[in-house]
DNA sequence: CCCATATCTTACTAAAAGGTGAGTACCTTA
DNA sequence: TAAGGTACTCACCTTTTAGTAAGATATGGG
């Protein structure tokens, strides 16, 4: 897993072409999660396998204690995230993908890579 | 355009797999421009073709003027969207995506169709 | 003369997001 | 004895983001 690659259809489910999403729905709560900042960041990491707490925090560089806490909690509810906790001291907390969180991933991937692909034409102002 | 399907990789490019994103890296940047809550919106709705400011207003349901001003300054400077401005009483002005903008669209398309496929098991805590 | 139209801009305010620093618990190492 | 590691939480404050409401514009129609 994490190792296909996938076929992408290239329009719209047909239910949302015409008024895009009204405004209460609920896909705009779960895009907001996932197209969040930090959340973003945070799966993608552990789209390359299993990590503590303090990984994390490294690997999302920037990221403050309050924050992890908050987009991990996010994730998790959302299903999309998985926290095994061991009772030791000190404490290790593993995080990992679901998953619905590795499909979800697939995703996030190719934008995130053609975001790196094109960032500094786009923000020279390139054609 | 809009019609093919693409084949995605589904790991990270080798040079951001390690310490993940650098705190000041612009990829960070553009990622911020491109999963903006309404920048997403506005993307999705062109990738249905050009359509007008008052289209975009009523499409992107909920979005303010100012929002909308805002987010479409952000993406014609990011040379995602193009503006076509006729000088006419009442104002007629186009907005549409260019080549590039197409092209991130087709990376959006999927992520929001699984986002509006999964909302409600997502929000509703099923597994 | 005044209103409607379409595309914005601006000033003010409210809400959300995020940073900082402290505190907790307990064991290990120096 | 003291410091350090690990994974947090909490309270407080600042910064950023977004909403609201008003105004600018220029013209044709009643």
């Amino acid at each position: 897993m994490g190792m296909e690659t996938q076929v992408l259809p290239a329009r719209l489910p047909a239910d949302l072409s015409d008024g895009v999403f009204p405004a209460g729905c609920p896909s705009r709560t779960v895009l907001d999660h996932i197209t969040s900042k930090w959340g973003v960041l945070i799966l993608l990491s552990l789209s390359e396998g299993e990590q503590r707490w303090s990984d994390l925090r490294r690997r999302a560089e920037g990221i403050s204690e309050k924050m992890l806490a908050q987009t991990l909690k996010t994730l998790e509810r959302d299903g999309l995230v998985l926290r095994k906790s061991q009772p030791v001291i000190p404490p290790r907390v593993d995080y990992s993908l679901t998953d619905r969180g590795y499909e979800l991933s697939a995703l996030l991937i190719p934008l995130v890579a053609w975001a790196y692909n094109n960032a500094d034409e786009i923000l020279n102002g390139e054609r």
